[in-house]
DNA sequence: ACTTAATTCGC
DNA sequence: CGAATTAAG
């Protein structure tokens, strides 16, 4: 018998697991629920809400081809014993899959049990992730080629041999509990494509200029990013589609065109950093705990670690924007990228927090989370990755920026309704207010500039730089380097005309 | 791979 | 004087 196992991706449509697991006649289509891996800090209530709309949703799209997901809760060797004693395994395919620590240390486990009982273990490619990479070059050539590939089509019709299947366990009984979270993000096949369709034809359109703003966001991003985090959208077929809506841009008049041609390229370069981020966990599994670069492995272990963690964490930091992110969060488990990135600025930088403890707290709170782009991010966030510029963002200038009336703050923070506009990004320097309100726990442009003149002055040491090149071969981006260097050659041309009047 | 603040540009 | 560019915290 023939296993599909379905790990984190459900996917049926574009599945080369699936698609090749159905050329044998006897093929158990599987998902494991492992409650081991719901007990990780990472994992969450709001995640396996979505999970359990996409378990059900896969099984519906299964049914159509004559079959069922089969599901098991447990442990996945264990499980995989039982079904190999019951009905003896030939082969089992399923996707080379890059996620956390933990799912890493199972497949190891499982790859050492399955070789042991002679079971072929056939991992194939879902993405533009390249397994047992050596360096950065050339990576991006393959997955041009990758996501040129036509999806896969799994068959009209399957066999269903009647296995056993169990109930999807409630969230209860793995111990999970609602975190908080009371807008919920819907899961399934049909809600992700209504998603894309309604993005590349009407939401998108001003994408480069309202993708920043969490006032606008909502609406104008994709917020494709938990489709693809649980599989229900492949990262190709989204890549496909906007390349065709693209050409079809192209062809508009300028008044249709409008915002569109910026939008569609600022979108499309995101699509790229996907996989590029996931590459990095790919590579290199213990970044979700290890700094990239071991020079800041001594900072970070003075600050007043308990209380701002639990400020910051509840959204309490006397920052308006900063906590109406985190409550938004809490409650809604999505919030676009520059206000994530301010979040995880603020608590590494202004906070001097850990980026081990703060990055798996946030990484519970997102929906999408998808531990290759977390940690990376987190990292780079951090400022920890040493090949990144570091970048702190003052989350005042944040606020005024991209929440100058404030709506967005105070539909999170009732506290601060009736402050006036003047004062709703310092409601501390407004005497009638400041009790309504936490006063900041820390004072920004002093916490900023102290933790910039630590990270500066770390950098300028001999041993920062020579691993800094190390890091970059083995995780930079190459298209990056090559503007660097025009950008150099441009300086290096000015000069020379300058010396020649 | 998308900060901030200072400085220069251009109308 | 705001926009664009660039150096640097």
């Amino acid at each position: 018998m023939h296993i599909a196992w379905f790990k984190r991706d459900l996917r049926i449509w574009d599945n080369e697991a699936f698609t090749n697991a159905c050329k044998s006649q006897y093929v158990m289509p599987l998902y494991i629920i492992e409650p081991d891996l719901w007990k990780q800090d990472d994992l969450s209530y709001r995640q396996y809400v979505f999970l359990r709309d996409c378990l059900k949703d896969l099984n519906r799209e299964l049914e159509k081809i004559g079959q069922r997901l089969i599901i098991k809760t447990g442990d996945a060797l264990e499980i995989f014993n039982d079904i190999n004693s019951q009905y003896g395994i030939k082969e089992i395919w399923s996707h080379q899959e890059t996620w956390n620590y933990w799912t890493y240390k199972r497949d190891l486990k499982l790859k050492d049990w399955f070789k042991l009982n002679n079971i072929k273990w056939n991992e194939v490619t879902q993405n533009g992730v390249v397994r047992g990479l050596k360096n950065r070059d050339g990576w991006s050539k393959e997955w041009q080629k990758r996501m040129n590939i036509l999806p896969y089509e799994p068959p009209k019709k399957i066999k269903d041999h009647k296995f056993n299947s169990e109930t999807i366990p409630l969230p209860k009984q793995l111990s999970l509990n609602n975190d908080g979270i009371e807008i919920f993000q819907k899961g399934g096949r049909s809600e992700g494509l209504e998603l894309l369709k309604s993005f590349l034809n009407k939401r998108g359109k001003n994408y480069s200029k309202e993708m920043s703003s969490p006032l606008t966001a909502y609406r104008s991003s994709s917020r494709l990013s938990t489709h693809i985090a649980f599989g229900t959208l492949s990262i190709k077929e989204i890549i496909q589609q906007t390349t065709n809506r693209k050409k079809e841009i192209q062809k508009l008049s300028n008044v249709e065109k409008n915002n569109w041609p910026r939008s569609i390229s600022t979108f499309s370069s995101r699509l790229r950093w996907h996989c590029h981020f996931i590459q990095k966990l790919e590579d290199e599994p213990d970044i979700e705990f290890k700094n990239m670069h071991s020079s800041y492995n001594k900072l970070r272990n003075e600050s007043d670690y308990d209380f701002f963690f639990e400020s910051w964490k509840k959204g309490l930091t006397g920052y308006p924007m900063v906590d109406a992110c985190m409550r938004s969060l809490i409650r809604t488990g999505w919030l676009n990228f520059r206000m994530r990135a301010m979040l995880m600025s603020f608590a590494s930088y202004h906070l001097w927090l850990p980026w081990q403890i703060t990055s798996k707290y946030l990484a519970s709170l997102f929906t999408d989370y998808e531990p290759g782009i977390h940690y990376a991010q987190s990292q780079m966030q951090s400022g920890t990755t040493g090949i990144n510029a570091i970048r702190i963002y003052n989350p005042i200038k944040q606020g005024i920026d991209h929440d100058p009336d404030g709506v967005f703050i105070k539909k999170w923070l009732p506290e601060l309704r009736n402050v006036p506009k003047k004062y709703i990004h310092k409601p501390w320097e407004d005497i009638d207010y400041i009790k309504e309100y936490n006063p900041p726990i820390v004072e920004e442009l002093e916490a900023r500039k102290a933790a910039a003149s630590k990270i500066y002055k770390l950098r300028k040491e001999k041993s920062h730089k020579i691993e800094s090149s190390k890091v970059y071969i083995k995780h930079g981006s190459r298209k990056a380097r090559i503007k660097k260097v025009k950008k150099q050659i441009k300086i290096k041309k000015v000069e020379i005309q300058k010396n020649l009047f």
